[in-house]
DNA sequence: TGCGATGGTGGATCAATGCAACTATTTTTA
DNA sequence: TAAAAATAGTTGCATTGATCCACCATCGCA
């Protein structure tokens, strides 16, 4: 057993606010990750009782569908990192709640094109504006505006640049 | 069916790089969500072959357990945003492999103090180089050294607030 | 025409998550 | 001081998601 009284770090670490995070105290993927979850879960609330709660994908699948009528569910796989059959089965989810209709590619039988429905469409808007304003209030809580600004812009070409990347 | 031929949208999306992202293009909860994905997959695979590989929180806990000599399972819980049964079973994790040992408190009699063993602190001490360097090399290849600091300030101030929120 | 690559499906396995019930202990309070 | 409420941890269970692999159909190309 390693030697536990060599050093004194100070008293039982009982509350949170005791605790260093040690080297993950500057390591961005820590604060990735905890955010991660903090964030996914305060969405995952807002979206009780949606076809598309739980998951973080279904809501990028079907806004992505709605936007780019045709889209293929390769490419959608290929935006969210996941393999082409996870992708499938969120699919399949949202044929049978009739928010979308696949068919077969005039010009590749192998491929398919996505197709939001009416009522696909209509959830489409209501999880838009839901999605944009959870993720605004729940970041105006923990990060001054003007800093929200800069993180995103920094983000946001990590992952294009990601993108590039991996390609 | 929603019309699909009202607005002109461009080709079929049959590349990643033709489709916009909608709305989630300037939502920091979007990115978050997809660089979570992206570098928790790359750090999974730097620690293949250790007992901590695989879930974002084996390594938290590891490295808090050997920096913070009884700390609390409870503790580990709330910082991870985990309940206490999901960390219990991580740390029994630990115990089976011989990383951990776990005291009742003398203090208190339901609570448990967590100790590293000899081996758990050696993983631990490697695991610490995995995972700054990780981070590290991860994001280097994606957002400036420079911007990675304005972004890691940034978010461990958001982290901090949503503790305190939290409490 | 044949062969490799591609797009999508289905099955199986594994891990994680979250909830609720339960025990034991401590703290509160009446 | 006795009863009630709160807390720490464990266990079982159901749900979900991720991953890997084999498989089929189709396309592109030599």
């Amino acid at each position: 057993m390693a030697d536990q009284t060599d050093i004194d770090r100070g008293p039982l670490p009982t509350r949170v606010d005791q605790v260093d995070l040690d080297v993950l105290e500057n390591t961005l993927s820590f604060y990735i990750r905890v955010l991660d979850v903090a964030v996914s879960r305060d969405l995952d609330e807002r979206l009780q009782g949606f076809e598309v709660a739980r998951g973080k994908w279904k809501i990028t699948a079907l806004l992505l569908i709605d936007n780019h009528p045709g889209i293929r569910p390769s490419v959608l796989a290929e935006i969210a990192f996941k393999d082409r059959s996870a992708m499938g089965r969120i699919l399949d989810q949202f044929e049978v709640h009739g928010l979308i209709t696949r068919r077969v590619s005039a010009e590749d039988g192998r491929a398919q094109e996505l197709y939001i429905t009416e009522k696909g469409s209509a959830l489409a808007a209501k999880v838009r504006s839901i999605v944009v304003q959870q993720s605004k209030d729940f970041f105006d809580r923990i990060i001054p505006p003007a800093e929200q600004d800069v993180v995103i812009d920094v983000l946001k070409r990590a992952y294009h640049r990601l993108r590039e990347i991996q390609e």
